[in-house]
DNA sequence: AGCACGCCGACT
DNA sequence: GTCGGCGTGCTC
């Protein structure tokens, strides 16, 4: 018999992370499980903990007895242990910090809610002979018509809890575990079926249901332009996977993850589907998370955590616009829902299908090496041609004494819209009115005293507001510096442009959408509403006007400013510009009227740009490739960053070089760079200081980079010094 | 993380 | 004489 259990604390800590030896008690023998939640003794207090196995023998020898066992069923599952292991050797992560993320918060409290039980009629009820009972014959009555309900359903509509006793004493009915699809989670979407494919989407669907019928694992790339029909092959294949008697997993970035996209899922697959996201209630989230565990829920549908739902016998998982930053975690564990998914698609011999009109360089490296199946789709569903793309020089516009922040391309563009009474989009990758404030006398910017960046103005509630932090202050009225008063404002924002728009066209209704303006859901999808419906002839907006979005009216979208993203000190800029341009270009021309898409740039020969405007994906991508591997960045290296802060500016330099020092050793294997002060070098009163290894495969120095990390935090340094790792960062600022 | 142990300054 | 400051170290 297994008669020791190791077990990881439920403890943020460095110390404490690493596993724990416990003797199991001869009442626990039989019902200890793997991944079971269980309260131990340590030190003098009672902790939480997870089993990660069962021992038959330990070299510990100062032993306690486990406490208890929280629940009958062990609340990870096999495969979520193992994905829990490699995710923390993957991510540098505590376990405790890889197993939160496998578990939904509210399953973590100490009162744990218990699974939803229904009560149902049992089969002898209808003919039981209840004549002299009427309350009990109107009880059976009730859940004959309703199929199943909670207890507490069934005494509001006034059923006694006496008379569910005694029913319940009689087998006349009895409690069950709610099922998914049931009650509370019944399906808003109305049924639908599968569509027609065209040539090209049947082909790729083809080459997709033969890997789902082979053993896999196998990764395939769906690289197919803005609404080629990427989701009808996505629903398809899902088909396919449940007919098979598997399970899907489908990934959607966060904000493309609307109502609508909802009920797509639901009227297809109704009953079948969970649906995971942030902004789900305590209780939504167990309800749904319950239905998954239960096997109810076949087809999991959700934003990027969903990728550890506890799904058995996945067959297919979808990553839908696989280049979505949004995918990458930002804080421990840093990991990336495509890795995690691929870990599971092995795990479970599954097909990892990517789906994106701009792939990332590595997946579509990937297909390059071999490594994943490309499957391409290069027509629109409706036969609607992709809109040219005039790009604007804005320089020259400058030169030419042309000095509005709108081109006079663009200008005669917006004139023509709005006579046809047709729709424009307007966008900016930037929120507020003004990026920074300059004195034009001594050249003196307003810039944040807790962060190093300047402070961005907005005009509606007159402040200068910090975009890293809470920070806000007046307005100056007259240069700080030297008192000047000529105050000049550069780069426009969301703010200006809404501006200057009502200036030139006062009595034309518009929307502008952005952080700002959208802080709660309702607002978000009520200005979409709106938008679509033409209340409004212009919208102006941030990136999150540029995904999901689908309006038949725009007949004009204008990029106010390319240049946003492509300066930005981040070796993945050009491509982050090549992909939103691509995409708030697939804006318009939708519908029938056609489009077109204006670009202003101070960069008008940029490659990103070009091929943006080209439609060229394979110019673009050949081009960034080969820039990738003169300079040795991903797909052709993995990057380890090593982030450290603290508001002391001197411990955070002596953290670093006495960190970096010991990677030293790694030289001959992998470039060292660093330790330099980061793009943003203070955030919120913390200096921030990076070194990042850059190696052909890190993965072979795990073990040892994990070791200098632990020393890093056992060696006590007299500085308190944040260090963050980050395996293959998205973004190095 | 928490909590005990421990070794030096100002109080009933 | 003791109360209490938080540095150091440990928890199966």
């Amino acid at each position: 018999m297994h008669k020791y259990a190791e077990v990881i604390i439920d403890l943020v800590s460095n110390a404490i992370d690493r596993p724990f030896h416990y003797s199991v008690p001869s009442h626990l023998q039989e019902k200890l499980q793997p991944g079971m939640q269980v309260t131990v003794p340590l030190g003098n207090r009672r902790c939480r903990g997870y089993v990660l196995r069962l021992l038959k023998e330990t070299a510990v020898e100062s032993l306690r007895d486990i406490i208890a066992a929280d629940d009958p069923e062990p609340l990870l599952t096999r495969e979520q242990l193992a994905l829990a292991h490699w995710l923390s050797m993957r991510c540098y992560c505590r376990k405790i910090d890889a197993l939160h993320a496998m578990i939904p918060a509210s399953f973590r409290k100490e009162k744990r809610p218990k699974k939803p039980q229904v009560i149902e009629a049992a089969a002898a009820a209808a003919d039981a002979d209840l004549k002299r009972a009427p309350a009990q014959k109107q009880a059976i009555g009730i859940l004959l018509e309703e199929g199943s309900l909670s207890r507490n359903e069934l005494i509001k509509k006034g059923v006694k809890p006496e008379t569910i006793r005694t029913l319940e004493k009689k087998g006349l009915i009895r409690s069950v575990a709610a099922l998914a699809g049931q009650n509370n989670r019944e399906s808003k979407g109305l049924p639908t079926v599968p569509r027609l494919m065209r040539d090209e989407q049947a082909v790729c669907f083809e080459q997709l249901s033969a890997a789902l019928d082979l053993p896999g694992p196998r990764k395939m790339l769906l690289h197919g332009v803005t609404a080629s029909g990427k989701t009808e092959i996505y629903m398809q294949g899902i088909a396919c996977c449940l007919e098979r008697g598997r399970t899907a997993l489908i990934m959607v970035p966060e904000i493309s993850l609307t109502p609508q996209m909802i009920e797509h899922f639901e009227g297809r697959f109704p009953g079948l589907v969970a649906v995971l996201h942030s902004r789900l209630t305590v209780s939504e989230k167990n309800r749904q998370w319950q239905a998954i565990i239960s096997g109810e829920a076949r087809v999991v549908l959700g934003a990027r955590s969903a990728v550890f739902a506890p799904l058995a016998s996945i067959g297919l998982i979808v990553i839908d616009e696989e280049h979505e930053t949004t995918y990458k975690q930002e804080d421990t564990p840093r990991y990336h829902a495509r890795d995690v998914a691929w870990w599971r698609a092995r795990y479970n011999r599954a097909v990892l299908l990517l789906g994106s009109a701009t792939p990332s360089l590595e997946s579509y490296y990937s297909t390059d090496t071999g490594d994943t199946q490309l499957l391409s789709m290069k027509e629109r569903v409706t036969p609607t041609q992709l809109p040219p793309v005039q790009v604007i020089d804005m320089r020259r516009e400058l030169k030419e004494n042309h000095r509005h922040i709108f081109s006079r391309p663009l200008l005669a563009e917006l004139n023509g819209v709005l006579e046809r009474n047709e729709q424009a989009l307007l966008f900016i990758n930037r929120r507020g009115f003004a990026g920074f404030v300059l004195c034009r006398e001594c050249g003196f910017v307003v810039r944040c005293p807790s962060c190093d960046v300047s402070l961005t103005l907005h005009r509606d509630r007159n402040l200068m507001c910090c975009h890293y932090c809470a920070h806000e202050e007046q307005v100056p009225q007259t240069c700080p510096s030297c008192g000047g008063i000529k105050i000049r404002y550069f780069s426009a924002g969301t703010q200006r442009v809404e501006d200057e728009v009502r200036k030139l066209y006062p009595s034309v209704s518009l929307i502008r959408m952005d952080r700002d303006t959208t802080s709660n859901r309702q607002a978000h999808s009520y200005f979409y509403r709106q938008f679509k419906d033409r209340k409004a002839s212009i919208l102006i907006g941030t990136q999150m006007i540029a995904k999901g979005f689908d309006f038949p009216g725009v007949t004009l979208v204008g990029v106010v400013a390319a240049d946003t993203t492509l300066n930005l000190p981040d070796f993945r800029a050009p491509e982050r510009t090549f992909q939103l341009l691509t995409q708030v270009s697939g804006r318009t021309a939708r519908g029938t009227e056609g489009g077109r898409v204006i670009v202003q740039t101070y960069h008008p020969t940029h490659y990103s740009i070009l091929a943006a405007a080209d439609h060229d994906y394979a110019a673009f991508y050949e081009r960034e490739l080969e820039n990738r591997r003169q300079l040795s960045y991903p797909p052709f290296s993995d990057l380890v960053r090593f982030l450290f802060s603290a508001e002391d500016e001197k411990a955070v330099f002596e953290a670093a070089n006495w960190f970096t020092d010991l990677l030293e050793p790694f030289g001959d294997e992998a470039e060292l760079m660093g330790p330099a002060p980061a793009s943003l070098f203070r955030i919120k009163e913390q200096y921030r200081v990076q070194t990042i290894l850059k190696g052909e495969s890190l993965t072979r120095l795990a073990p040892a980079i994990r070791k200098v990390i632990r020393e890093y935090h056992d060696h006590k340094p007299p500085w308190a010094v944040r260090l963050a790792v980050d395996f293959n960062p998205q973004v190095v600022l």
